[in-house]
DNA sequence: GGTGAATACTGACCGATGTCGATACGTCGC
DNA sequence: GCGACGTATCGACATCGGTCAGTATTCACC
């Protein structure tokens, strides 16, 4: 890469790194981005895990708050949607720092 | 993406991304990566950020540990050099869970 | 409207992590 | 050898982060 991170560009990608760096995480993510329609219900996402609803419930929402996840409520039901573009923004970036 | 990451892959890649989730290190993998010949003297990476010797050295051995930087000591000095194989892995597999 | 179900929020616990000062280890020049 | 310098390790501290039990909220259905 030619030009070092900038201070603020670091301190602008390393939530999104700390919200990806996390196994339960990794895989909700995952989860979400394999389900058919591209979007997933937290009713199936709770029980592809062995932890509480509500700690899936956090970490659905720190994937949201990070904007890898969209969020939309129909009905009783949530559904999660991954939000491709900031996936792909990140990937372009890690692999740009490669020299 | 097609399968959702098996518990395994989730665990192997999350130490990657936790030892990328920093800002200094963050930092520290660009400035290498920038520097002229692919590969940096420890003292100049002190030199950039406002934190003590010890917490640099500490940095730079999570990177290394994971496999992110290469350590080669020549006669009093260290220098470190990205692995770039192990980015763009890491970035591909980000990439590839986009849908 | 009341009940039940799906999801989110709160508070607390505890282990993990970033940071520092002090110190140890290697290597070079004298 | 010895002193000086570059780098790593250690121990301690404060803060952060994942998890849970308990509880609140919101909606559907009777």
């Amino acid at each position: 890469m030619a030009e070092p991170l900038s201070p603020d560009a670091a301190a602008r990608i390393s939530p999104l790194l700390k919200a990806l760096a996390d196994p339960v995480r990794l895989r909700l993510l995952s989860l979400v981005a394999s389900h058919a329609d591209g979007e997933a219900c937290v009713c199936d996402l709770n029980d592809a895990f062995d932890l509480s609803q509500p700690t899936i419930s956090h970490h659905l929402k720190v994937l949201h708050e990070v904007g890898l996840l969209d969020r939309s409520k129909r009905g009783v039901w949530v559904y999660y949607r991954v939000r491709a573009e900031a996936l792909t923004d990140l990937a372009s970036l890690i692999g740009g720092v490669a020299p």
